[in-house]
RNA sequence: GCCCCCGUAGCCUAGCCCGGUUAAGGCGUCAGCCUUGUAAGCUGAAGAUCCCGGGUUCGAAUCCCGGCGGGGGCUCCA
């Protein structure tokens, strides 16, 4: 039980509206105490009429020292997240308030299970507010110490210590640190550290997800795995094209492993035995196989039988994995931002050594900026910041190597430090998106991994002839693609709530330019338009529906079509086209090869996939809504 | 996993608290009219296992219990 004490001059309440069904019935009008003191109170699991008495005991005897001899019992549930069920609570309660009347305390209640309106003023001396905690367990001193020995020594290790890195290396720790220019990078301080939120409501891009035709939940499977509409599904394979791309031009060799892998193989058995409750299990016939979380076992499989010299590395190794599986506890599963199944580039590097790791972790932070920036459109240090976690001795090695990751981002970022080693890493870094709710995630992330070399026996010989275990790096370039659809769309929402066109990259809209002609008796000069325009790998269509002009160009805004041009008697007439440009909110007069390069112009570079859906609008299917 | 909230045509919502004729409206779809100059033209039609299962009741979208799905919070996050 956790009780918010608050000695007042007075407090005024009044019920509002019931919040859970069996709520108390009272009447609906505004009540005024004087000179009293309050309990707020939140019944937690395992409280029962016992600790309720004991409670009241101890606020009797502060009562008494107070001169105070007036109670109101409010029933107030933010306290706590391990809340008892409201019939247990409301026993509680009246528990409470019985024993209160016993010790001929004016004890008063408010009623349980409405949502409630309150003012109140509290006293100004020192001992006016307070918090009190009672559990159930009665020896409570006792107990405490003999248990807590195997949990202190888990919680010194992941005991974090938190900082802010500046630029220049300067490390202030991060209640010092003046957040006033960095505002994303308070809230991305303020959640990992603080995990406070109080927002109840949908993340903006679960409703644009579905509005724009891109994904949905699929209730006929698992949650968290979804589906894709054929929009959705093109945005997603230009991505994963974009990102494959990249990772190869870096210099990473493309593989495919399989997607569940034998329990009992020996050196799987290990690594899993730490995590047993998270994965799918598939059985088949005799075996038990769990499917994949990422690509780290096939790859390290593969490397175990590979023959590796020191001259081949960094050997960089490279798998889109479609799909990537976690069963996350069911209540972290929140639209395209964490799923069970997702689409993770995944891309490991054996390095001979230390120093070989920093070095390709930074080229590899280069190429993670760059997809970002370029493919994504985020804006560093606005969208994204940079979280860098390590151990102690690993810093006090290496300071160069953190700070250069710092200067690299050209911004404050957020360090957490850990004074041992848990987790099979001495250091990782993530960029982290920032969306609506002020919720931060994972895109771009890489690790320095110092264990699994071994664990796999993964080999290779140095220069002497002897066999060595590499250190191997874990970097998903741009993290799961599903997430970064989400970014983008959490983006597009911040940037309409400041007044800017939402938009996906050019390169990324499912139509790029979309022709309306003013009636049917223009179809045929919108058609030549739009085959000139696809000659150059565009993706363009046509609205040939019998609605209106104005209907039209509305139903392209609100698909966020970059490029509509309506084509009527003028068109045919003359040479320039009305291109009504998304971005610049207005109508351009244009040539069609000034729109042409344009386009071409803004999306070099970027891979190109032609429109997966009927060209013609009155052949396509209304996937939602 | 735990706590709270939600689940009504393809979509959004009303009705539920306080049980009672054919479950209401908007968007979309379909049919027809209109042939349009840059963000919603007009008329009509079809469209609902009221999430599923059980219970209470003469009677359940409505009340109760259980499940499934979604959202939020807590915890966790290789």
């Amino acid at each position: 039980m956790r009780v918010l004490q608050l000695h007042t001059d007075w407090i005024e309440y009044e019920p509002i509206k019931k919040e859970i069904k069996n709520a108390e019935e009272c009447e609906k009008k505004r009540y005024r105490l004087e000179d009293l003191v309050v309990l707020f109170v939140s019944v937690e699991k395992g409280d029962n009429e016992e600790t309720a008495k004991r409670l009241v005991d101890e606020v009797a005897a502060f009562m008494k020292k107070l001169k105070a001899n007036r109670l109101l019992i409010y029933p107030y549930a933010h306290l706590s997240s391990n809340l008892a069920k409201p019939a247990t609570a409301l026993r509680v309660l009246k528990a409470m308030e019985k024993h209160g009347k016993e010790k001929k305390i004016e004890t008063y209640r408010t009623p349980f299970g409405w949502c409630k309106q309150f003012s109140l003023a509290i006293k100004g001396h020192p001992l006016a507010e307070q918090l009190r905690v009672i559990t159930a367990e009665k020896p409570e001193k006792e107990k405490r110490e003999e248990k807590v020995s195997e949990a202190l020594k888990a919680e010194e290790k992941l005991r974090s210590y938190w900082y802010i890195i500046e630029p220049n290396g300067n490390m202030v720790p991060v209640e010092e640190f003046d957040f006033s220019k960095h505002e994303s990078l308070e809230k991305l301080a303020r959640y990992e550290i603080a995990k406070s939120r109080a927002v109840q409501q949908m993340p903006p891009h679960v409703k644009l997800m579905r509005k724009l035709e891109i994904a949905d939940y699929e209730p006929g499977s698992d949650p968290g795995n979804f589906r894709w509409y054929p929009k959705g599904a093109l945005i997603k394979s230009l991505l994963e094209q974009y990102v494959t791309a990249k990772v190869i031009e870096y210099g990473a060799m493309e593989v495919e492993t399989p997607v569940m892998y034998d329990f009992q193989h020996p050196s799987l058995a290990k690594y899993l035995d730490r995590f047993p409750a998270r994965q799918y299990v598939v059985k088949s016939e005799d075996k038990e196989l769990f499917l994949r979380f990422s690509a780290c076992f096939g790859q390290f499989l593969m490397a175990h039988d590979t023959q590796i010299s020191y001259r081949h590395l960094p050997m960089k190794i490279y798998e889109l994995t479609r799909y990537s599986f976690r069963r996350e506890k069911s209540g972290e599963l929140v639209g395209l931002r964490r799923l069970r199944a997702f689409t993770m580039p995944d891309c490991h590097a054996l390095c001979a050594d230390l120093q070989q790791a920093k070095d390709e972790a930074l080229r590899r932070f280069d190429l993670c900026v760059e997809i970002l920036e370029e493919g994504l459109e985020l804006v560093k240090g606005e969208d994204f910041e940079l979280a860098i976690r390590f151990t102690k001795d690993f810093y006090d090695e290496n300071k160069d190597f953190v700070k250069a990751l710092v200067k690299k981002m050209g911004k404050p970022a957020l360090a957490e430090m850990w004074k041992q080693r848990f987790f099979y890493f001495v250091l990782k870094w993530e960029f982290n998106f920032i969306d609506n709710l002020d919720k931060a995630s994972a895109l771009s992330t890489d690790q320095i991994d110092v264990e699994n070399g071994e664990r796999y026996g993964i080999v290779y010989v140095d220069e002497k002839g002897e066999k060595r275990h590499p250190l191997i790096l874990h970097c998903s370039p741009s993290g799961a693609i599903e997430r970064c659809v989400y970014a983008m769309l959490e983006k597009a929402y911040r940037q309409q709530k400041r007044g800017k066109p939402p938009m996906l990259p050019l390169w990324l809209s499912p139509t790029q330019v979309r022709i309306v002609p003013m009636s049917e008796n223009y179809l045929s000069h919108a058609e030549k338009i739009a085959s000139e325009i696809e000659k150059h790998r565009i993706r363009v269509d046509i609205d040939d529906r019998a609605l209106t002009m104005q209907k039209k160009v509305r139903e392209a805004e609100t698909e966020w079509i970059p490029y509509v041009i309506v084509v009527g008697k003028k068109e045919i007439e003359s040479e320039t086209l009305p291109v009504r440009d998304r971005k610049a909110g207005k109508i351009r007069k244009m040539k069609l090869k000034e729109l042409v390069r344009e386009i071409k112009d803004i999306t070099a570079e970027k891979p190109f996939k032609p429109l997966t859906l009927p060209k013609h609008l009155s052949q396509r299917p209304q996937f939602y809504g």
